[in-house]
DNA sequence: AGATTTGCTTACTAACTAGTAAGTAAGTAC
DNA sequence: GTACTTACTTACTAGTTAGTAAGCAAATCT
């Protein structure tokens, strides 16, 4: 028998975010995970002892590959806050290219009673943590000019992410180009002396 | 024994709704709504076959409710598009009053992939319908002076249905003001010469 | 008054669920 | 080379799931 140390860990965990963004935590189970990797039920649980366990390795990744993200966009040579926002805007596209999946906080979001407090809570400071990014490079870009919007760029922050969490649940309906045009609109909105032409482009 | 015809069957009907909302469709089973009403399972399965045949029938309650109210707002006296509006939003603030429930679509649109063909196709028909009716309401509102935004309109009226059906599920983790803040912030980008000032309100 | 329909209940099934306990083979530490 | 650890498997449980078949009392139809 080959043995690939933590190989097993590090399958059960993608395949378990894959299944999460594509059916939610209530729709799929450990059986459809083993049997996709060809292991046993309970190999599942010795890696993740629950499913709130796998649950919040999860999240943790995510959180992890936010922050890898933010880190790059931050020290990257040719730093600017478009480049940033279009990195951002990579996730939500990399989701619908990836098989129609929803977002992490759309799928949690929409499943968040059923989930337990500790995921909850994960959750919370995670979003909290997007939400102070994103307000930050929004209110750059506006001092810099780049960007221009009106009011609280917290709440231009949670706009911006609302619709493109609800974007990709709706482009699941209703078809898969609105999400793009959901995306250029985002963008057009956000430029300077572009809007409130009050005409259609 | 007390016979209310068609009683039992609304009160599935509604609970089914508000269980569909509130865990979404994966998170609750016959029993849950059995129990609550005081019926055994197999009452469940006398009204609705199956949980496909009670997702249908949920659709289809909702399209109704809409219906009505597009009718409404098309035949009331002071009939003005900011009026028509303020009615679509309210249908958004009374699910989040209501337990914090998320809209239809954002429930369906997460377990999108879980649920049967027909019920897809209905929910892509009513989407269709919604995103037609914004869309007049907004292009009426545009040519009157009432409304001033950019784009296409129906890019417009998708945009504003993803940033509330995401928001409904975001306000769950991070709070409900947050809700009331996006909705305030949708109706204030509407306005016409309030837009692009640059600047915090 | 007798027949039929409606709205359930009782009793059941087969499949699936997360989770556990005990065992075991391969790899690692000393 | 012996003890220990890692990464599983085998075998199981208790609970839950949607769904079905048969029965039955009340309401309705004729």
């Amino acid at each position: 028998m080959i043995r690939k140390p933590e190989n097993t860990k590090q399958k059960i965990l993608q395949l378990g975010e894959k299944l999460l963004k594509e059916k939610g935590i209530n729709a799929f189970s450990y059986h459809d995970i083993s049997s996709a990797l060809g292991v046993k039920n309970a190999a599942i649980h010795y890696h993740f002892g629950s499913k709130e366990d796998l649950l919040l390795a999860i999240i943790e990744e995510n959180r992890r590959r936010f922050g890898r993200m933010a880190q790059k966009v931050a020290t990257t040579a040719e730093a600017n806050v478009w480049h940033s926002f279009e990195e951002f805007l990579n996730i939500y596209i990399s989701n619908i290219e990836n098989n129609r999946q929803i977002c992490l906080f759309g799928s949690l979001g929409s499943d968040f009673f059923t989930i337990g407090h500790q995921g909850q809570e994960h959750l919370k400071k995670f979003s909290e943590k997007i939400l102070t990014w994103l307000g930050e490079i929004l209110t750059e870009g506006r001092n810099q000019g780049e960007f221009e919007f009106d009011g609280n760029a917290r709440t231009r922050a949670l706009m911006i992410c609302s619709t493109l969490t609800g974007g990709l649940q709706l482009s699941r309906i209703s078809g898969k180009k609105d999400f793009y045009d959901l995306v250029d609109q985002i963008k057009s909105d956000l430029k300077p002396n572009s809007g409130k032409t009050n005409k259609e482009i």
